[in-house]
DNA sequence: AAGGCCACCTGCTTGC
DNA sequence: TGCAAGCAGGTGGCCT
């Protein structure tokens, strides 16, 4: 659930409420919520414990928190998997069955804890060194450091990063060979966009999930691309999408953009554009969802079914 | 070697 | 009623 405006949302909520605060210590309550951290449990506890908080960092659904400014001695890298929350709470509450990890926080403006919660446990924390950005540019949004956590060293840079190189990514789509789907969701290609999102960008754009990468028009392309951009930006405007309070920002509110939506979990309704009924499709073990009208196949032999190969 | 598959994990819903 | 299967899906690692 969480992708580019939900993280976004929480990165900000971060960068608002933890900002200057030093973590006096840490619980780990559910172990593997840390399994890509090298050292392991006691270890992850131990590079925390004492370090300040100084920049809540963001590139695509990945976010890092600088450490007492200084990257060279790791930074605390969070992703919320599908399920994942960080919630700033006052330092009352006890933990919930799905609290996996609580830093009590301590600084200007009173203690807090910052509480990682996750049901589906695909989130993780983790320190982690970092690695210079190849292209000398700021390594996400809210940093202006040319850095990255090594682990998102091969995560592309996002539609909403002013330093998104958009020719570069056009020509990196076109080389590809698969669906336009899949390539949307490669976070190596271009990060922030899953499968929500994915959707309602070729909705928007009037392009089939299964349309080659390597002959769509270039026009169409574009599209895609402005019209991820701009779903995002508006989703963003609304606090995030939810369905089922799995996603909130760090206060535990949910956003409005589900409203918006168009076509992802619409099966059996009509579009909003042409009134034709929105058909949700196996795609890839999971769901696609499109207009069979606004969004037609060119010929069939010109797609790239949800198994990958050409017919 | 780029592209595709799938295990990982939990809780809710659906169907027999 | 109870159990099993289906579904949600981002990611790393592995396979071809």
């Amino acid at each position: 659930m969480p992708e580019l405006p939900e993280v976004e949302t929480v990165r900000a909520g971060l960068a608002r409420q933890v900002l200057g605060r030093t973590v006096e210590s840490v619980e780990l309550r559910r172990d593997s919520a840390v399994r890509r951290h090298d050292g392991g449990p006691a270890d992850f506890e131990a590079r925390l414990t004492g370090r300040t908080l100084t920049a809540a960092v963001r590139r695509g659904k990945y976010t890092w928190l600088l450490l007492d400014d200084d990257p060279d001695r790791g930074v605390l890298l969070t992703h919320l998997g599908m399920s994942g929350q960080m919630l700033v709470q006052p330092p009352e509450p006890p933990p919930t069955p799905h609290t996996r990890a609580r830093l009590a926080l301590t600084g200007p403006g009173g203690d807090v804890l910052l509480d990682f919660v996750d049901q589906r446990t695909f989130g993780s924390l983790a320190v982690v060194p970092v690695a210079p950005t190849p292209d000398g540019a700021p390594g996400g949004q809210g940093s202006a450091l040319p850095v990255v956590p090594v682990p998102v060293a091969h995560i592309a840079r996002d539609l909403l990063d002013p330093h998104l190189d958009r020719a570069a990514l056009e020509a990196a789509v076109r080389r590809r060979r698969t669906g336009i789907k899949r390539a949307l969701l490669d976070q190596t290609l271009v990060s922030g966009v899953g499968n929500i999102y994915a959707d309602e960008a070729l909705w928007r754009a009037r392009v089939h999930w299964a349309s080659p990468t390597a002959t769509l028009r270039r026009s169409r392309l574009v599209a895609v691309l402005d019209s991820a951009e701009e779903v995002m930006r508006e989703a963003l405007s609304a606090g995030g999408t939810s369905f089922d309070a799995l996603y909130v920002n760090v206060n535990g509110q949910s956003g409005y953009f589900d409203r918006a939506l168009a076509v992802y979990g619409q099966a059996g309704r009509p579009c909003r554009r042409c009134g034709a009924v929105v058909v949700r499709e196996p795609f890839m073990n999971r769901s696609s969802y499109r207009c069979p009208q606004c969004q037609r196949a060119p010929r069939a032999a010109r797609l790239v079914p949800p198994g990958g190969r050409v017919l």
